[in-house]
DNA sequence: CCGGTTAAGATTATCGATATCGATTTTGAA
DNA sequence: TTCAAAATCGATATCGATAATCTTAACCGG
C-alpha cells in the first residue's frame, strides 16, 4: 500500500504557503488517513524508509509520526522488526464507547457553563462543513470534522489531560465503525444532531446538555454500528457498577 | 532541575551488559521518573539539548522520549518554544479513576477466565518485590511495580488497544496521589491487597474478581488520596448514568 | 540429511550537523 | 521619540549517514 502526501510543496522555504505546517504532522496525518480509510490493512507492515520516500521526508520524521500513531493505538511497533497496523476488536470498541460516554458526559457539563459565543459559532461552522462533507460523500473528512467538533467542545471543560484519551477513543470508534459499516448511505441527520446539541448547550443547562450528548453518541452508534449496541448491552447486563 | 541516567554504560557495544535496552527508552524512563517524583515541577521547561547532555545521548533520542511523554500527558510540547511539565487537576484525576474502574472491571472479568498459573506466579513475584520496595521506602519503585502488576493482569484480557489508556490513567493517578499525599507512611497492606486479589482470581469467579478489584482501587484511593474520594462523590451525585 | 553457526540483507535506532522558527533586541528613518 | 523592519538568540525540526539489531539463508561438519 502506498501513502501519499496530500500536498507537495517545492522547497523554497521562504515563500512556502504551507509553512507552519510541520512535515512530521503531515506524515502523521497521511499515514493515519491511510489507516483509518482501510487503505493500509491491519497487519500490514509500515516501513520507515519507504514511507519517507513516498512523503519526501527523512526517516526520522516518519519515525516521529509512527511513534505518535503507536500512542494512538493505530500501529504496533515491534522494535527492530518493523511496525504493523493494529486492529480494534468489537470488545475494545465497546469499551471505548463506554469511556467516551463517561468522559464526554462530565466534560459537557463543564463546557456548557463556560463556553463562549465565539466557540459556539466555530462549532456551528464546523457543522456546516460537515454537511458539505456528507454531500460530497467524503466520509474521512466527515469523521475528522466530527472529532474536531467533539474535541473543541470538550476542550472548554478545561480537562486537558483527558483530551488525548477522548481523541483516542473517538479515533478507534470511527475506524471500527467505518471498517465494519453495513451501510454507507450519507446521513444529513448527522449535522442536525450536532445542531440540536448546540441548541441545548445554548440554554446553559448542564444536565440537559449531558443527556443530549449521551443520546447523540447513542444514536450515532445505533445508526452506524448496530453490532456495537449488542455488545454494549452485553456489558451492561454484567452490571458494571462504578465503585 | 537535572535529570540523571540511572546507569551509565561505557560505549563498548559488543560487551554492554545492558544491550537490548534502547537509549530512547532509558531517556523516557529517566525523564518520567523525574516528573513522577516531582523533581521536575509542573511548568518547568524541559530542553532537549540539555537533557541530551545529561543523559549522554543525542537530541533526537531525547525528542523521542518527550514525544512519548506528551502522549502520556505528562508534558506539553509547544512547538519551537519548548516543552513544559504538565499538571493533573483533581477533576482530571477523579475522571481517570472512573475510567480505570470502568476499564479494569471489564478487563479482570476476562482475565480471570483466561489467566494461567505462570502469570499468577509472576504477579505473586511482583507483589513480593513490592513488599521489599515498601520496606525500603522506595515509593517510585512501589508505584512502578503496582502499575506493572495491574498492566500484566489487564493484558490477559486481550484488549491491547485499551492498555495505553489504562497505563496513562494509572500514571496520572499515581502522580496526583504522590504529589498530593498527606501521609507517606509505608503500607504493607498494599501487597496484602494484591495477594487477596490474586486469591480471588484463583477461584475463577469473574464477578467476585470484579468486585475485588473495584474495592482494591477504592481502598488505595481512600488511603492515599482522601481528597479524591470527595471529588468522586461529587461526580456521582451528578448522576453519571451510562446511556 | 541435519542441527547449529555464521554471513548477508533488511530495518530500526542513534548521532551530529544544519535549517527553521518564534521571541527579543537592535536599528534606523520619519 | 517612536514604531516597524531587521538582526540576534535560544530552541526545535529535519536531514543524511552510520551503528545496532533481527531475520533469513547459506554453509559446514557429522
Amino acid at each position: 500500500m502506498s501513502i501519499h502526501a496530500q500536498s507537495q510543496a517545492a522547497h523554497q522555504p521562504r515563500f512556502d504557503p504551507l509553512r507552519n505546517v510541520k512535515k512530521g504532522d503531515a506524515a502523521y496525518h497521511a499515514v493515519r488517513r491511510s489507516i483509518l480509510l482501510g487503505h493500509t490493512q491491519p497487519g500490514e507492515p509500515l516501513l520507515e524508509q519507504r514511507i519517507a520516500e513516498q512523503l519526501n521526508c527523512s526517516q526520522g520524521t516518519v519515525r516521529e509520526a509512527l511513534l505518535r500513531l503507536e500512542q494512538d493505538g493505530l500501529v504496533l511497533r515491534r522494535g527492530y522488526r518493523g511496525t504493523v497496523v493494529s486492529t480494534t476488536s468489537m470488545q475494545e470498541a465497546a469499551q471505548m464507547v463506554e469511556i467516551r460516554l463517561q468522559v464526554e458526559s462530565t466534560g459537557i457539563r463543564q463546557s456548557t457553563m463556560s463556553i463562549g459565543r465565539d466557540i459556539l459559532a466555530e462549532l456551528a461552522a464546523i457543522t456546516s462543513d460537515m454537511d458539505e462533507a456528507v454531500r460530497a460523500l467524503d466520509f474521512y473528512r466527515c469523521s475528522e470534522l466530527d472529532r474536531e467538533f467533539h474535541m473543541i467542545l470538550f476542550r472548554q471543560a478545561a480537562l486537558p489531560s483527558l483530551e488525548p484519551i477522548l481523541n483516542r477513543c473517538a479515533l478507534h470508534i470511527h475506524r471500527f465503525t467505518y471498517l465494519n459499516a453495513e451501510t454507507m448511505e450519507p446521513e444529513l441527520s448527522f449535522g442536525d444532531n450536532h445542531r440540536a446539541l448546540l441548541g441545548v448547550i445554548g440554554t446553559r443547562d448542564p444536565a440537559a446538555a449531558c443527556e443530549s450528548i449521551k443520546s447523540h453518541i447513542g444514536h450515532v452508534i445505533e445508526r452506524w454500528a448496530p453490532l456495537l449496541v449488542q455488545e454494549l448491552d452485553r456489558i451492561h447486563t454484567h452490571g458494571t457498577g462504578l465503585l
